[in-house]
DNA sequence: AGAGCACCGCAAAACTGAAG
DNA sequence: CTTCAGTTTTGCGGTGCTCT
């Protein structure tokens, strides 16, 4: 299985087309070509183009469904499309775009929801479309148009960022479920440390680029120190990574206490016998 | 170079108000 | 009081582009 590449952009817009949009809605046209983004030099003249983005969503929600549906069946588990979750913060008008579940449908308990991905992928490269042979041709990389896409758009860091944080404050019914941001580009050198810390602090378990090659020509940012960003060359580093999240239990916990309360809490947390009943005992005490 | 504002299309949810 | 059609609000989606 291929993981995302110029081809799946390609076929996105000849899918697209094919079904039921017309080049207006997919292409800006300039100067009598119709192009997938506005290239460097050129103006949109204040238009931006909206009719492709709940399009080009969609498209990529399905394929990450589609892509992580074998890994999840690996696991016992089911890649389910806009889970709903109230206790997690998974609302009818917010619900996570793809999650491995113990049941393959899309309303859900807290305990049955495994792992959870927040996609966010675009078209990465440029490309024009010829309306006489219907054919699509690669343009050129993303240094060479005027949008960011992905995870370069620090609004959609901070978008990513912002719905864990909610999930996360949703109560404790989250803490033990593995959350992923996954998209098709690199990041900026702005948010290494910061998806680096994310990691470390358990908020966040990591950026996922499926995207091997955004750039042939360019070096681009595969990974960060501490693994907070990854870009995966192949489904099995991808599969690997699954694997390795849901093979031990994990807990995520965060505070604010007084050096003494915390003192206090790790003495009688001490006193138990092994260190899962340690631990236990720590994240109890933790929440009184 | 990149952070973040301003956009706009769309769809579902929430609200409003008039009719029964 | 309930119903229900119509209207407004909310939130997701990804884009261009200014300003620092």
């Amino acid at each position: 299985m291929d993981l995302w590449d110029r081809e799946r952009e390609k076929n996105f817009f000849l899918d697209t087309l094919k079904s039921f949009a017309s080049p207006e809605q997919l292409f800006y046209k300039l100067e009598d070509t119709y192009y997938a983004y506005i290239p460097k030099g050129f103006s949109a003249k204040g238009q931006v183009l909206q009719s492709r983005n709940s399009l080009i969503g969609h498209y990529t929600e399905k394929w990450c469904q589609k892509i992580l549906a074998p890994i999840a069946h690996k696991l016992g588990l089911h890649a389910v499309q806009g889970v709903i979750c109230e206790d997690i913060a998974l609302t009818r008008q917010s619900p996570a775009d793809v999650a491995f579940c113990t049941t393959p449908v899309a309303e859900q308990e807290a305990k049955n929801v495994k792992l959870i991905f927040e996609i966010k992928m675009s078209i990465v490269s440029n490309y024009r479309y010829d309306v006489q042979t219907r054919t699509i041709s690669y343009y050129g990389d993303y240094t060479t148009h005027q949008g960011n896409p992905s995870l370069l758009r620090s609004d959609s860091m901070l978008k990513a960022i912002g719905k864990a944080i909610n999930i996360r404050v949703s109560g404790d019914k989250a803490s033990g479920i593995p959350l992923l941001v996954i998209g098709n580009s690199p990041i900026t050198e702005s948010y290494i440390e910061k998806v680096d810390f994310l990691k470390e602090s358990g908020v966040i378990q990591g950026f996922w680029s499926l995207n091997p090659y955004p750039s042939e020509s360019k070096s681009f940012l595969k990974r960060t120190p501490k693994k907070g960003f990854l870009t995966f060359e192949n489904y099995e580093e991808l599969e690997k990574a699954c694997f390795s999240l849901l093979s031990t239990p994990f807990f995520y916990f965060s505070s604010m206490k007084t050096k003494k309360e915390l003192g206090r809490i790790i003495a009688i947390a001490s006193k138990e016998s092994t260190d899962i009943e340690r631990a236990e005992k720590f994240l109890a005490l933790l929440r009184e």
